[in-house]
DNA sequence: TCCGCTTTTGACCAACTGGTAAATTGTTAG
DNA sequence: CTAACAATTTACCAGTTGGTCAAAAGCGGA
């Protein structure tokens, strides 16, 4: 960067060798330690997991080794991301709104998606995501897990009652893409945000709510299909 | 991965002690060459574009300088990629069968999307196009804008047609997010299957054609909602 | 068989990168 | 005001990585 300038200064007025002379400021260990965790979770969302911790560190306004004070290891900080921003933003509400039959069906799973595209429709927890999955699916395995038990399939349960059909066999393939197809479609639409760098959408509860309409309309015709034939 | 075995052999019928001594074999310029590409696409496809050139170099079964005797720098090597496997997998045909009104209008575009989820639905396509976007989006910009213009546009003027609406206005937030939605939740397949480890679809074309009617029986009902209203 | 051209490689370089250790400095209790 | 503790940094290390260069070795033609 500094085109060879040998460290000669003298007067305190001088501008900068490298960086700000960095005052160095004291912060309490719960203070430093939330610091590094968000700044490495808005880092490593832009530059990947495998971004430097140097320039990590340079981000957040502190030296390197601090961060490795903090945390043992690269690998330890990128789990703690991981916890903090997957497994700390799921709500086991989402699951239990799936079943509540008080309210009518497709408004049930309409209201649900929407607050579930709201909550991970970030920039951090889309680019993590696919940052994570590309490198050793880390996530999907606990993740995505989660969602299939938790949520799509309580879905399908309770699309196949609505349908009138039974509801204990294993889901069909042609059941699982199409909840597959609205799951993935919604986390799609930040994939283009925030990946491809497309507008993102001005009313997402509208268009959410639509993509749970087609959904309904597809499994009127997609669940039936099966539901006779023996399971597996 | 070897528990410790010195390298302590003697006799020429040995193993080897690091790898094959590596039989020098000539090859023509566009043999090789051919060779690099094919494993450059595989290589990056599975470990990421910042995957090293060594490793590259070796699961080909050549020395790392060779490959830069091929190709001037990283950078060079992953543009020809680029172009190998987005430019020259598109078909122009698509856009030509998407208005060819000689066929009903789900038929053409159902059978479109199975041609064109054949095509992209491989390993290299989608975890290249992924890990590209994430690194510098320099696929985005040249291949979306490709899909939007020669695809998706097209299909949205033919189902305004199909639908007795007029078909000169800008396309709506709604009718965008919906084939945006359709053709983002195929490729989503493919990053269910070769990034989250998914299963995939024993009958893809089946799994294609549901996805169009889903979009279609949309359509009927969000495609006429702003018809009537002035474009912008 | 041997010459000469082109492919191929071993050795090397400089910058980078995760991680360590000891010196430094801000803060607070007494 | 000072000692002592903890937060923070400077200096450093070893392994990695893209890229270079001159030497080595296949291969076709004479």
């Amino acid at each position: 960067m500094s085109p060879s300038s040998p460290p000669s200064s003298k007067t305190p007025a001088d501008a900068p060798r490298t960086a700000a002379p960095r005052r160095r400021q004291r912060l309490s260990t719960e203070e430093r330690e939330r610091q590094i965790i968000e700044g490495a979770i808005q880092f490593f969302s832009e530059h990947g997991l495998a971004g430097q911790m140097r320039e990590l560190a340079t981000t957040i306004g502190v030296s390197h080794p601090l961060v490795f004070h903090y945390f043992p290891s690269k690998k330890a900080l990128i789990e703690r991301v991981y916890a903090e921003v997957y497994l700390g933003r799921w709500k086991p509400e989402w699951e239990h709104r799936v079943k509540d039959r008080s309210e009518p069906f497709e408004e049930r799973v309409t209201r649900v998606y929407i607050d579930y595209a709201r909550t991970i429709l970030t920039k951090e927890w889309v680019r993590i995501l696919i940052h994570s999955a590309l490198a050793d699916g880390y996530i999907n395995d606990n993740y995505l897990t989660l969602v299939g038990e938790r949520l799509l399939r309580p879905i399908i349960g309770e699309t196949r009652i609505e349908l009138g059909l039974d509801d204990d066999r294993e889901p069909t393939e042609a059941e699982n893409e199409l909840i597959w197809g609205l799951h993935g479609g919604i986390f799609y639409i930040g994939v283009r945000h925030w990946i491809y760098g497309h507008k993102f959408p001005e009313n997402l509860p509208q268009v959410v709510t639509d993509r749970v309409r087609a959904f309904v309309l597809a499994a009127r015709e997609i669940f039936p299909r099966e539901a006779g034939k023996p399971a597996g």
